[in-house]
DNA sequence: TCGGGTATTTTTGAATGCAAAATGATCGCC
DNA sequence: GGCGATCATTTTGCATTCAAAAATACCCGA
């Protein structure tokens, strides 16, 4: 058995893995709309490979709940049903408490130098598509400290569900300036390890932006 | 466009998706030991199909956690690390006490009816395969009341990742009474639609499982 | 006999090909 | 002119095929 082995990276992503990013990124950016046919010839143009590794990819992405596969009859991407958005809020809930409660435990100092940089950065870059961005990296970065990979896996395929959803709320200036006052509350409770106050605001915070969300789908200003 | 379409089953399964649901079985049933190559060639014998089914049905088990992928040297079981079990029931214990909160408020009587039947079928079925099986009946139709379809779907998954070890824990009866002792103060605070003492009672029993199927996997013995 | 390197076999990843189903268009009928 | 049925086209699902990579076997030299 060779013994150099450990460093060499497994970085020889496979086509198939390759698209399912490429694709996840294209319905991420809304670029198909809900319920739209997923037009099979035309991806393997643009992707510049085969059917059958596209094929695979749209399984994949079918199990993660981007895409409907109808049997013979074609991939269409899943409709975002507002019922489903404000389930999605409802478990995530759930999820952003027990993030609270155990990062407040065993966040490392790097952990905590990570965090406090991101939340720095949201800061200075209050345009929506770096806001999102940021954002998006704060909390993952909370839910990594939880040190519970299952329980980051599950919080972003979680929070990708919703990800389409997130830019138009934060193209508002007020909830954006809402939000970041929620972050600063979280960043006190975190930096005491107050775990329950940590949760309690991680939760709130997750309800807050759910009921922006929602009320952005239904079409309502977004003023609360 | 036609009108009568909603009452004709979409029920033509894919060849894949019939593959799917087999080799999950297999895993689960734990036929192909942990970190095995997954023989390829055998399995399309085994069900019948061509390799591109087969293929398929190997990515979308990848992304469920069943299996891992390494690009040009195939694929294996995923190893059950005690760690990740451990990792499992601590996100699933947060899951379970939301369950208690929602299941509480939102079961309708068809719900109560459905829980307190499979609870009794519980009582009569000790033998590990029925008690394995009618157990994750009854924690499904709890999270089923909370009528929330993305909880149930994201508990489900989560279920399955520790599916092939509960029926070692089940198959010793010191256990199993307790674990029936545990549903029954559940089924009291369920009747009386006491969501916080249900929240608590049911990620209590999550924890307990958890613990004895961690003494399991360590080789310890069950009794506490 | 052992080690290293090369050749062979096996296995994997992806493209192509083919049959069946669905979609859409044309035509006939009322 | 509107409606339905039949036929052509497109699209889908799966099998097969082909090339490349890995695993294995083999050979040769020390």
């Amino acid at each position: 058995m060779s013994l150099a082995r450990q460093d060499e990276e497994p970085e020889a992503v496979s086509l198939h893995e390759q698209t399912v990013n490429k694709l996840r990124t294209v319905l991420l950016n809304g670029e198909l709309s809900d319920g739209s046919r997923i037009p099979e010839a035309q991806l393997c143009l643009r992707f510049g490979v085969s059917r059958t590794p596209l094929r695979e990819a749209l399984k994949v992405l079918a199990a993660e709940g981007f895409i409907e596969l109808r049997p013979n009859r074609g991939s269409i991407v899943a409709p975002i049903d507002p019922v489903d958005v404000a389930h999605v809020f409802e478990l995530k809930g759930a999820i952003e408490n027990q993030i609270g409660l155990l990062a407040a435990l065993r966040a490392t100092p790097q952990d905590h130098d990570r965090i406090e940089q991101v939340h720095r950065e949201l800061a200075t870059h209050p345009d929506p598509t770096s806001y999102t961005e940021l954002n998006q990296e704060f909390h993952r970065a909370l839910a990594t400290a939880t040190h519970n990979p299952v329980l980051v896996q599950t919080y972003d395929n979680l929070q990708k569900r919703v990800l389409r959803l997130r830019f138009v709320v934060n193209e508002n200036p007020v909830r954006v300036a809402q939000s970041f006052d929620e972050h600063e509350a979280i960043m006190v409770a975190f930096r005491a390890r107050a775990r329950l106050d940590l949760a309690e605001r991680l939760a709130e915070h997750n309800r807050l932006t759910g009921e922006a969300v929602l009320r952005t789908l239904r079409g309502e200003d977004l003023a609360p």
